[in-house]
DNA sequence: CCCTGATTCGC
DNA sequence: GCGAATCAGG
């Protein structure tokens, strides 16, 4: 594949829009987020702005210019309230009676954030517990004590052990979410 | 480990 | 000019 001012046009739309290096490479198509990367940097166009080079530096090792940008959108207050799902291991020693395990109580959760789950939960990958890898949401679904129990299995949120969706839901902001989002 | 962009350098 | 390899950071 090569450049032409097609895909140079939507490379330099997408980049404006914010859009990461590896996501426009899939869109084009053909490229990696390295030959993205490298005709962004031939374009010019390193810093997401329309065009108006603000800073006149001359610095050769100019090291950080500072970069205003959004970039990842990670809120921390990691305060497990809502019940972590317990362990797999006790999968057997459930009363297969009606004390069913707390699933992961819809107390006051995020209304937002339970029904991401529920629609994360219908395209779940649905694994098994063998399949639980260290990059798989471990959030389990259903009734430990049938057949109907699965876990998600989408990819997990760097570092937490659920996917975005469940980390939603499994960590709350310790109260009643009070603050405001940024 | 996953991901991000930045830089280098042989082609 | 191109982009894989590498680097630096989250």
């Amino acid at each position: 594949m090569s450049w032409t001012d097609e895909r140079v046009e939507t490379l330099k739309r997408m980049w404006n829009e914010g859009q990461s290096a590896s996501q426009i490479a899939k869109e084009l198509g053909g490229v990696t987020r390295n030959a993205v990367i490298g005709k962004v940097h031939r374009l010019g166009l390193s810093n997401r702005s329309g065009g108006a080079p603000a800073a006149p530096a001359k610095e050769k090792a100019a090291p950080k210019p500072a970069t205003p940008k959004p970039m990842m959108t990670e809120s921390a207050s990691p305060k497990p309230t809502a019940a972590p799902p317990m362990s797999p291991a006790r999968k057997a020693i459930i009363p297969a009676g009606q004390p069913l395990p707390p699933q992961p109580s819809a107390n006051e959760i995020s209304p937002e954030a339970l029904a991401k789950v529920n629609e994360v939960e219908k395209s779940a990958k649905k694994i098994s517990l063998m399949e639980l890898t260290e990059r798989t949401c471990k959030w389990p679904v259903g009734d430990p004590a049938t057949e109907d129990f699965w876990f998600c299995g989408l990819p997990v949120q760097q570092g937490k052990p659920y996917c975005e969706a469940h980390v939603g839901v499994a960590f709350q902001p310790m109260s009643s979410r009070r603050d405001r989002r940024r």
